[in-house]
DNA sequence: ATGACTGCAAACTCTTTGCACAACA
DNA sequence: TGTTGTGCAAAGAGTTTGCAGTCAT
């Protein structure tokens, strides 16, 4: 019984895409992998670079759409630090980012069991928590 | 001994930019008091908004020259929440905010005992913590 | 008087949107 | 073949900058 109902991680994004009924294009797989391959928190702009090489023509909207999707299937997060672009985290549980003021360089906190008792006190006041 | 070297809260933001041998304008004084008299975290425009009874031809970049000054000398905290515009918090300790998705209102988390942890955790790692 | 501050307008960065063409299903 | 997705260009939001005039000192 395969129950690719969830998206997984690796094998499926194509699968995930049909069952939407969703098309299965070159510009999504690069996006997609090169989001798999990045241990890094990227920019839209970085991603364009990177994926440039393997999709020619590709553009900042296509990367920013196919960004939105990948998110919206929960294979990658968004992070909206203050200054700057946006970036990308291909690292999709909640965690705490560290963002060096000076080179806009962010890194993981894993503070993990502190941060669940943060968001369970944000929660009782009626908040979801999204991003930490 | 009159050492109000450092900048204290009300009486003293005139003394404050004298010292520093900045000038004393009705801008600057009138967004420093709506920014005191506020117990919420507001944007640019909002201040804007605000301050244009009392000063009338003000302008929005003054209130960000404004706002960063005021930044500078401690008096308030900008807030760079994702979406949408930055915020100003007339409350300049480090604490935790709750943003809500939908109206973009932010809301304190008092967590003190544990924000502190997760700051010095930060530390070790080489991070000077400036916003929560 | 003199130099910092202001207001106006325009530039700037990042992101999203509109529209015609391409290409997946 | 029928749409969905893409690329281009342009619009849009928020913030900053350049410059001439004003005003605190």
């Amino acid at each position: 019984m395969s129950e690719t109902a969830t998206s997984q991680p690796d094998r499926g994004l194509a699968e995930t895409l049909r069952e939407r009924g969703q098309r299965v294009t070159p510009q999504r797989l690069a996006i997609h992998g090169a989001m798999r391959s990045l241990d890094r928190h990227v920019t839209a702009d970085e991603v364009l670079q990177r994926v440039s090489g393997r999709v020619p023509g590709i553009s900042l909207p296509t990367v920013y759409a196919t960004l939105e999707l990948l998110a919206e299937l929960g294979l990658v997060r968004r992070v909206d630090v203050g200054e700057g672009p946006a970036r990308f985290d291909p690292r999709t549980d909640p965690h705490h980012h560290a963002v060096c003021r000076r080179c806009g360089r962010i890194e993981d906190v894993d503070a993990r069991a502190r941060l669940d008792s943060t968001v369970a006190a944000a929660r009782r006041r009626g908040f979801e928590p999204e991003r930490a």
